[in-house]
DNA sequence: AAAAAGACGGCATACGTATTCGTAGAAATG
DNA sequence: CATTTCTACGAATACGTATGCCGTCTTTTT
């Protein structure tokens, strides 16, 4: 007697009851050598039978690990949670599931990128380290991440695997996958390819796949025209709007290769307005393998990451950042999906 | 001196900077009345410039309260992370925002709905309360609902609102929205109703929406016929199945009302299959307006639920419950989204 | 058989904050 | 001027766990 009899058990209350110590009960139930077996399994049994829970919060301060990593998405038109794009759905399930495996909780957060994550998360000791997603003009938050290394920070982000490295970075062969499109592509036939996303530094990943696109192109003795790309951001609209000027401009194409499956939705759109067939006409190449994609008509040729891969690739990386060890970028490997929008012509 | 130079500021630090005792560091950060204003401004100052947080361990330690919730996805199949309804993926980001609105951080985890939440989460102090999201066979979980409530768990969940009520429940007027079709199917000149979904206890808002329908229909003075439903769980393989085993049955219907996008997109595969063209010969409505259904031949006429409207609801119900005030359970309006798939026979 | 090593577990303490209680001085009240 | 009421803050402590250090008791070594 004298314990209140409302609050929930603590460690003492389980070291009162198996004739131990309160330290004991810890050792125990962290699966401490210096326990004996039998012990251990007295305590894990009025463990159970008290439905007792280690206390996060005391636990967490005391041993300095939180044993939770921050997932935080941002994209930078913000426009309608709605409309993110559903390639960040499979990534969440899989760093999600990754994090299961490991052990970690995952905290969420749609970001502004205007914020003080490290003040935010690591700082006050919430999570051990960060993951960041997201499709923005990577210009404008170089600067963060730089920021972000200099505190010191934790962290591992889904982008374009270059160079000057800011971090810790984990991405798909963007360069290879454009080759894959360009040796497909001229395999159907296709000798006059357009490009529509973005193919400067403010989208690295565009940039490579273009860049990738071109190489392909060329290895294949066919001429890459650059004059063929069109800006266009991840939306369905950027992609109509793309495709559209692309045609009115009066150039002369024979497929369209398009940053992700967003634009190429929109793309398929404008091609039917102005009566053009697919693939008969113009074959079209998606990106990303959205759900969309396979529903799109004609179905989307596209380009599959490997989100399964990229989730689990994240978590160890971003734990061994946190252990100390540095692990090298990871550049995941594609797979090219073949649908009737480019079925040979 | 005798501070020790690499760990991160404490609250001891502000107060030794500021000429005041840790105590009221944590009062004015908290915005605390009895603190001056020109004695907070200094601490708030002081703080900044140490880069300085509140370790949200020790707070939450001391406190009792650790301002982050729980968001529970779970659904029955678990077939690949990135099969994952998009529906969910607007109500994520809607209970995101909310969070954020609330000065709540989110935990989230996909679940397979055999775990002990309450212990995982409530118990160990990691949550203050949980959110619950799924798809799944209701009578499945309806005994762990249960055992939550009876073990004093604070939670909310998304679902059908009835009155055996267990827990806190928000969820969208499936009746009402059930009438709705029927409403627009009649007046666009249709009289056989097809529906494609269970209709049975173990997915009540699939009933609610089939049973609404009938009731639409017959206040209509259009006979409802029970025997044009056929089960479907919500994939697109299963509203395939349910919409051919309907065509081969060689009733005769002139619309389907699918119980979600991914039925109706199965369902549309089917009729195009079976050479019914859509909407002259069979009219196709879904439900929840995922991006998809935009993208379908025809556009899907659908119901759109008011996903901003759920997260921000669901978040409000449970700090309620975690205060101890016990808001009553919510049926959210829905709109009618029409598109080509109905448009005028 | 004496000494060294190992297995097991207790004691004390620290993690960093929030909160209860008490109090010195200022301001208000008579 | 004496008394009461505030205002603004400090002292002490509790939240529940993990861990460094040390002491037993048993086992092994020489």
């Amino acid at each position: 007697m004298g314990r209140k009899p409302t609050g929930r058990p603590t460690s003492f209350d389980i070291a009162f009851r198996a004739g131990v110590s309160q330290p004991t009960v810890s050792r125990a139930l962290r699966g401490d050598k210096s326990v004996s077996a039998a012990t251990r399994e007295r305590i894990e049994r009025i463990a159970r039978e008290l439905n007792y829970a280690v206390d996060r919060n005391a636990s967490s301060l005391r041993s300095q690990r939180s044993d939770t990593i921050a997932l935080l998405f941002f994209e930078d038109p913000t426009p309608d949670e709605s409309m993110i794009n559903p390639f960040f759905l499979a990534m969440l399930g899989s760093i999600t599931r990754a994090c299961a495996n490991h052990g970690l909780d995952l905290l969420i957060s749609y970001q502004r990128m205007e914020d003080d994550w490290h003040v935010k998360y690591q700082d006050s000791k919430r999570a051990d380290g960060l993951i960041l997603l997201g499709y923005g003009d990577y210009t404008l938050y170089a600067a963060r991440l730089a920021e972000l290394v200099k505190s010191g920070t934790h962290f591992a982000r889904w982008g374009s695997v270059s160079n000057d490295a800011s971090g810790a970075t984990i991405g798909s062969d963007n360069l290879g996958a454009g080759r894959l499109v360009a040796e497909h592509l001229v395999a159907s036939g296709r000798r006059k390819v357009a490009f529509l996303g973005h193919a400067d530094d403010h989208y690295p990943e565009f940039e490579h796949r273009f860049n990738g696109l071109c190489e392909g192109l060329e290895a294949a003795g066919v001429g890459a025209d650059r004059s063929l790309q069109r800006d266009a951001i991840t939306t369905q609209e950027a992609g109509h709007a793309a495709a559209r000027d692309l045609i009115e401009s009066g150039a002369s194409f024979d497929a369209i290769f398009a940053g992700s499956d967003l634009i190429a939705i929109g793309a398929l759109r404008a091609l039917a307005e102005a009566g053009l067939r697919v693939p008969e006409d113009v074959a079209v190449v998606g990106f990303d393998d959205i759900p969309a994609a396979s529903l799109a008509s004609p179905p989307l040729t596209t380009i599959q990451q490997d989100t399964r891969g990229a989730g689990e690739r994240l978590v160890e990386t971003l734990l061994a950042q946190i252990e100390g060890t540095e692990l090298p970028p990871t550049r995941l490997p594609t797979r090219l999906i073949v649908r009737g929008s480019t079925a040979a012509a």
